[in-house]
DNA sequence: ATACTTGCAAATGATTTGCCAGTGT
DNA sequence: ACACTGGCAAATCATTTGCAAGTAT
């Protein structure tokens, strides 16, 4: 129950500094879950557990332990794009926040600067430090929002749906 | 995959014209779909199919395809705190926006226009429309900010973590 | 030697689907 | 009559858990 105890804001920068990260807290270095680690060092973006366990020919539910344990220790993180699967990376290579369109699916990564003045609007609104880490925020992307504005003022093909 | 094709802002603001809005799409106003919409007429906070099931003696699974079929129409929509289950509304009877503190779980309801300024805000700084009505917006209350403050700049207990 | 880890099977929770009998219109 | 619905069992998807056997330290 207690939030992550340290490690939150140390660089972690290689394999090296996850692997004494792990030993200081009497974790141990396995095969698999130097694998895992790898696996998200060689990464640009985060990747769903299926993915890993697929492209190292590891056991889903070893994957899923593996990353319990590095996102307990602040090394990894994961995020929800909508619905679907829960996508995994290293705190220290993935810190953005995501935008994600519900209706063409595009995902747009933000730098966490470019959400602050949002979250301080919020803060001043509302009292409540909002964090987009974990759900990504969802909504139309400008090119959709163009696309639905176009059809809309275009002649109303079928039943005639109007604004009033 | 259309986009919910009409009925989106009608008021639809009793269990008479939600009917009618069902004739009109030629879907059938059996007992359980019946009892589904009272009960939601009858409910000041959205709830989950599972609640509505078992308060009402229906099937599960009528709940949630009867929950598919208004939401279909747009007379219904649900909402997600964190991972949990999805809670459902009435349209015209919740159009909040939901802040949900996941330390201690509290849940705090917003009337639309409260979020205006940080929609037209993330409007202004990324071109998208977000919406927070499909996922409550998750973060830390005052309060539980307030009570992590504090024990940051107490007296360190166990092993120390303090800021450099 | 002693935990921590794995593999594999089985459980979980939320939601969906198949299928056939039942029923609004 | 016919298409839409309900009941019930079984499937799905993402993730977790139990337990015996394996292994890092």
């Amino acid at each position: 129950m207690t939030i992550a105890p340290n490690a939150e804001r140390l660089p972690v920068a290689d394999l090296g500094q996850a692997m004494q990260v792990l030993r200081d807290r009497g974790m141990r270095i396995s095969t698999s879950r130097r694998m895992v680690l790898e696996a998200l060092f060689g990464s640009d973006q985060p990747l769903p557990a299926e993915q890993l366990a697929r492209g190292l020919g590891l056991e889903l539910t070893s994957v899923y332990r593996n990353l319990e344990v590095l996102e307990r220790l602040g090394l990894v993180r994961h995020v929800h794009l909508g619905h679907s699967a829960g996508l995994y990376a290293l705190v220290a290579r993935d810190e953005h926040e995501y935008l994600y369109c519900e209706h063409c699916g595009s995902v747009r990564a933000l730098a966490p600067e470019e959400l602050d003045p949002v979250r301080e609007r919020i803060h001043e609104l509302l009292g409540h430090d909002v964090r987009f880490t974990h759900f990504a925020l969802a909504g139309t992307c400008a090119e959709c929002a163009d696309r639905a504005d176009r059809a809309d003022r275009a002649p109303a093909r079928s039943a005639g749906h109007h604004h009033p």
